[in-house]
RNA sequence: GGAGAGUUGGCAGAGUGGUCGAAUGCGGUGGUCUUGAAAACCAUUGACCCUUCACGGGGUCCAGGGGUUCGAAUCCCUUACUCUCCGCCA
C-alpha cells in the first residue's frame, strides 16, 4: 500500500498519477485523509485520558501501601470512570484506524513516470525485440497437436484425472520440463541468485503482504479446512520471508529464486487463446525476487530485465520487451516489463515472464524496512521477475523448432534433457 | 490423531498482580587506553503512534486476539507456533 505520509503530503500528484492506471482515487483520497484527521484527534484525546488513568493507577497503589484505604478507594471510582471513557474513545480508535486500512489497501500502486497511459494491452509500448522469426510452412501444426503426436503431453487425461488445465507431461515432454527447470534454476545461481524450495500453500498474512488477499481471493485455489491458499506463484513465499523484517544496509542487493509449481483459477477465461499450453490452472516456473535499497531499484529492474532476455536467447527464441501501459499493469506494480515469445505455428505473440518493480508498495504491507546510514528506518523495494514461466516457453519451443524429422531443441538445453530431437 | 510442557528485547535468560519496557549475560554502537589490534574499563542500546520548528512530552507493544482487575509479562479463555511422549506415516 502507498504510504499515509505521501497521500499526506501530495494527494494531488497520487491522483494524477492514480489516473494513468484509470484509477479515479479522487473520493478515496478525501476519505482517506478525513479518517487520518479522525485517527490523529482520536489518538491524541485517549492518549490523554490513558496518561491520567495512569497516574490515578500508581496513586492507587502508593495509597494502599501508605495505609490510606478511604483515599483509594475514592480514587479508585475515579479510575473507573475514566476507564468507561477510554473504552468508548479507544473502541472509536481502533473503527477508524480498521476502516483507514481498508481505505488505504483499497489504492494501487501508482506507476512509474515512465508508464505509458493506455487502457489495455493494445497500448503497451514494444521497447525491444530480437530474434529471427521462425520460417514454417503452411501445414506447420500449433503444439498441442505437436503434443498428441509424439505423445509428450496429454490433456485429455488431465481432463480425466483433474480437470482442464491440467495437463500430464509424458517421456521427452516431462523430460524436457525438467531440464528447463534445471536449467533455469542453474543460470539464475551461476547469476548470483540463492535457490530456494518455497512451501506451495500461503496463509492469509502472506496473501495480504504481496497483495493478492484481500481483492483477489478469487484468483487462487482455497482450502478450507486449513485456511490456506495454493500459491499463483513462488513470488508469494519468497517475498515473505520478509515479512516483518527489518534488514541492514549491507544485506543488499538480497536475490533470490525459487522453483515451484503454481496454481491459479483463471476465473472465467476461456476460447481459443487458452487452447493447450496457453493458459493453464497448474504450471511450473522459475521465479527471481529481489529486495533492494530505494537508489538502486530501477537499475536492478534493467539487470533483470536483461537476465530474462539473455535466458531468451540462450533458448533461441525471438522475443520482444513491452512496456506495460497504465491500464494493463496490475495493481501492485509501479513499473512492468512483459517478455513475448513468438510462437510460429499459433502466429502469436506470448506472455513468458513479465519483470516489475513494486518499489515499497508491498515492503508497506509486509513492513519490510532497512536501517539505512544515519539510522533511519526505510522501506526496501521488492522487484520479481519470471525467469522463466514453463508453458508457453514449452509451446514455442515445439512450435517453432518443428521439422520433418522431429522437434529440435536448442543447443543450451541439450544437455538437461539428453536428447536433440524430439521424435 | 491423543497426552503434556512452553512462547519475554538481536540472542541467551530472570521476572507469577502495583514506579517492569522489563534484571543479568552475550552481541551491537560510541569512547578511554594502544603504533595498530585484542583485552580491559566507561557510556549507550528496540519498534510503532500522537504532539512539538526543535529540545522535549504523552501513549502502545512481553506470540496474536479476547476477558478479569483501580492496576496484568504475571490470572482466565481462545488461536497460532515450538518442544516432549504415544499413535500413524513418505
Amino acid at each position: 500500500m502507498l504510504s499515509l505520509q505521501l497521500i499526506r503530503d501530495k494527494k494531488e500528484f497520487v491522483a494524477e498519477r492514480l489516473s494513468i492506471k484509470n484509477f479515479d482515487a479522487a473520493n478515496l483520497l478525501n476519505e482517506i485523509t478525513a479518517l487520518d484527521k479522525t485517527r490523529r484527534a482520536t489518538q491524541s484525546e485517549l492518549d490523554e485520558l490513558l496518561s491520567k488513568a495512569n497516574q490515578l493507577t500508581k496513586s492507587i497503589g502508593q495509597l494502599y501501601k501508605a495505609g490510606a484505604r478511604d483515599k483509594a478507594e475514592a480514587a479508585k471510582s475515579r479510575s473507573a470512570e475514566l476507564k468507561e471513557q477510554t473504552k468508548v474513545l479507544s473502541a472509536k480508535l481502533s473503527e477508524t484506524v480498521e476502516l483507514l486500512n481498508k481505505k488505504l489497501v483499497e489504492l494501487p500502486n501508482i506507476p512509474h513516470e515512465s508508464v505509458p497511459a493506455g487502457h489495455s494491452d493494445a497500448d503497451n509500448e514494444t521497447v525491444y525485440e530480437e530474434g529471427e522469426m521462425p520460417t514454417l510452412p503452411e501445414d506447420a501444426l500449433p503444439h498441442w497437436e505437436l503434443a498428441t503426436k509424439y505423445q509428450i503431453i496429454d490433456f485429455d487425461l488431465g481432463s480425466k484425472v483433474t480437470g482442464a488445465g491440467f495437463p500430464f507431461y509424458r517421456g521427452q515432454g516431462a523430460r524436457l520440463q525438467r531440464a528447463l527447470i534445471n536449467f533455469f534454476l542453474d543460470e539464475a545461481i551461476d547469476a548470483g541468485y540463492l535457490e530456494y524450495q518455497p512451501p506451495l500453500l500461503i496463509n492469509e498474512d502472506s496473501g495480504f503482504g504481496t497483495g493478492q488477499l484481500p481483492d483477489k481471493e478469487g484468483q487462487m485455489y482455497f482450502a478450507n479446512e486449513d485456511n490456506l491458499y495454493l500459491i499463483p506463484t513462488a513470488e508469494v513465499p519468497i517475498t515473505n520471508i520478509y515479512r516483518n523484517v527489518i534488514l541492514k544496509e549491507t544485506d543488499f542487493p538480497i536475490k533470490n529464486v525459487a522453483y515451484s509449481n503454481c496454481f491459479r483459477r483463471e476465473a472465467g477465461s476461456y476460447g481459443k487463446d487458452v487452447r493447450g499450453l496457453n493458459r493453464l490452472h497448474q504450471f511450473d516456473k522459475v521465479e527471481i525476487v529481489q529486495i533492494e535499497h530505494p537508489d538502486n531499484s530501477y537499475a536492478t529492474l534493467e539487470t533483470m530485465k536483461e537476465y530474462v532476455a539473455n535466458l531468451l536467447r540462450k533458448l533461441e527464441l525471438p522475443f520482444r520487451i513491452l512496456r506495460l501501459c497504465g491500464g494493463d499493469l496490475s495493481f501492485t506494480s509501479a513499473l512492468t516489463f512483459d517478455f513475448e515469445t513468438y510462437s510460429g505455428a499459433q502466429k502469436r505473440w506470448l506472455e513468458v515472464s513479465s519483470v516489475s518493480n513494486f518499489e515499497s508498495y508491498q515492503a508497506n504491507r509486509m513492513k519490510l524496512r532497512f536501517k539505512d546510514k544515519n539510522g533511519k528506518m526505510q522501506l526496501a523495494h521488492t522487484l520479481n521477475g519470471s525467469a522463466l514461466a514453463l508453458p508457453r516457453i514449452v509451446a514455442s519451443l515445439l512450435e517453432n523448432n518443428q521439422t520433418p524429422e522431429g522437434i529440435k531443441i536448442p543447443k543450451a538445453l541439450q544437455r538437461y534433457t539428453g536428447f536433440d530431437l524430439i521424435k
